[in-house]
DNA sequence: TGTTTTAAGTAACACGTGTTACTAAGGATT
DNA sequence: AATCCTTAGTAACACGTGTTACTTAAAACA
């Protein structure tokens, strides 16, 4: 059970009769020196032999890099515990890592207390980070980002030029709710994914304004109603809607789990969806499409927002450049049966 | 934007007037070693100004600890996209890593090509490793272990006598059965979560087959459906068990990923749940309070289990000993509206 | 033949840290 | 006064790697 000592290239180079200097060039293949064909199948058979793998550590300490990024995930256990979206995220930049030769190191940190992951970059744990759902008032970000970290945004942090990537949350929002209003509705609800002072939710919020203004139709502030990423705020807050006298024929909820406490609550008012009141979600989160009824929703790139956020910040590590400094990707329509009515217009 | 030159001890030991060595005894705090209050007050002092922070690279070589732990999660996209329970897991690594001082690193690998996770090991990137879902032939882990590499389980090994936390899988699975008995079914089916390769889908099939022995119930091959983590696998079982001519009158389905599936299939042939059709489900998942009708499931400690793989990987790690080699932590049975019905025992 | 070029490989340094063995001075003890 | 102990601190080594500058022998060239 006693750990076995590993083999260093010290002692690969013995084993081989050569300078660790020759097995260094010959196992790293460096490109300009010449190693005749026999001593590289030597170096080459020492290694297997001895089990040979080069210890990061020392490599690390010489050349500065670390070939690892730093994933931080600014989320409240609450937020994390409901979030169907994030495991998509995570294998996303794991992938892009993968196909680079990196490696991910993961950290939470409380929303409301974020300091502290600058260590991971000052330590040289990482060569960069990627920052999800940073607060509007972070500076340690920027902070890094001024020091020449690289650093790359999920999520966007207005008023700075740190590089982000992004999903169009206000584009994919004003096609939701274009949508139920193309269905005829003309008093359309909104209940947000969480509160007004995340950047997501205002996002989301300015996209459901865009298309009612667009169709010309008001906005009346009491339709607006508050969620904070749990099925139980959207219960309350569709609860809400509900009681109002003059109370809306449809609804976009700005997440899918949040609307899911939505709608049970029209459920439990013996209300019927789509009939009485159209829903329209946000995320489409895989149970979506088995919600009763399947729920209309904005299907956004999980995977490969994680994936472009791991790609473009090992290029920032590898000063590759980046074509532009903001990336937002498209989101889809996914129109299911929460939102399909032939009502005619009231 | 030209990264500044980052301070090493050496710089603070210059700034403070001493040696490198007293630097590195305060910044440490090492103890049986004599250091004047003043000069200690000079070091504090001079690694401030400086903004200083030690290069793990440099400590890693030296020390041969990387204060790292890996978690290894094999499983498929597929998988891993329908797992709700995946962030708590992650996170409750997480939550033991920072108690402790240690990072994480992640690691996606492939089930059917789970190889290459030796390497995190083996270049010494990490203390031990996390295997999340290890396949039943994976030789590579059982390695490691008898190299004397700190390694734990999450999920189990059968005919290995590598250390796990894997959650009690059969006895939820049993209480789960024996409350839909209880509640005066005869004809209980089930759908697996999984195939039955797969340990998890064998050990909750155990736990229904021992509450239907318990019961002194028949066991009928044909309730037993297999799914495969996805809803509409769990849609396509129920399909078949409801087709059946004398078809049961209450299934558990060992995942309520599954089961939302499987519920909708009950709902689209015209039955109502639980009057028809009880449905059991597992995991509890943060949405399956709000399915329609809400799910009758068990609770699995998802964030205490990660927390306490990674709590014992540590004490391993740093020889601290286990009180035992295997833990199996208890589930929890969460009675909601699927499974509560007055209907006579027939 | 004498000089230059090329191929093949190596010695030596640098990276930043933790730690062991040691020194030097001053006070306490015999 | 001679010895011992304590306090305060340091020189030097070890960790394992990448890389630059250098050596040596052989081959090519004039």
């Amino acid at each position: 059970m006693t750990s076995i000592k590993r083999a260093t290239s010290l002692d690969v180079a013995k084993k081989a009769g050569v300078s660790r200097t020759t097995v260094s060039f010959v196992l790293n293949n460096v490109p300009g020196v010449s190693i005749s064909q026999a001593t590289r199948q030597k170096v080459l058979k020492a290694a297997q032999t001895l089990n040979y793998h080069p210890n990061i550590a020392g490599r690390k300490l010489v050349s500065g890099k670390s070939n690892t990024i730093g994933l931080i995930l600014c989320q409240s256990p609450q937020q994390v515990f409901a979030d169907a979206f994030l495991p998509q995220v995570i294998f996303g930049v794991e992938q892009a890592a993968m196909e680079r030769g990196f490696h991910v190191l993961l950290k939470q940190v409380e929303p409301d207390n974020s300091q502290g992951y600058a260590r991971l970059v000052n330590e040289n744990h990482v060569d960069g980070i990627i920052l999800s759902g940073p607060r509007q008032d972070d500076q340690e970000i920027v902070n890094l980002h001024h020091r020449g970290v690289p650093v790359m945004l999920m999520g966007q942090l207005p008023g700075s030029d740190v590089p982000f990537v992004d999903v169009d949350a206000t584009a994919g929002a004003e096609i939701a709710v274009s949508h139920l209003i193309e269905q005829g509705h003309r008093r359309v609800g909104m209940i947000t994914n969480a509160p007004l002072t995340y950047t997501s939710a205002q996002q989301r919020r300015n996209g459901y304004l865009r298309a009612l203004g667009k169709a010309g139709l008001p906005a009346d502030e009491q339709l607006l109603q508050e969620g904070n990423y749990t099925p139980d705020s959207g219960f309350k807050a569709m609860s809400c809607l509900l009681e109002q006298p003059d109370r809306p024929s449809a609804v976009f909820v700005a997440s899918d789990v949040v609307a899911i406490g939505a709608m049970l609550a029209v459920k439990r008012a013996g209300l019927n969806i789509p009939k009485d009141i159209a829903i329209a979600g946000f995320d489409d989160i895989p149970l979506a499409g088995y919600f009763d009824p399947p729920l209309t929703t904005i299907r956004l790139p999980a995977f490969g927002l994680g994936w472009a956020a791991g790609e473009r910040l090992i290029r920032l590590i590898k000063n590759e450049g980046l074509d532009q400094n903001e990336v937002l990707m498209k989101s889809e329509l996914i129109v299911r049966e929460s939102s399909q009515n032939n009502r005619p217009v009231d």
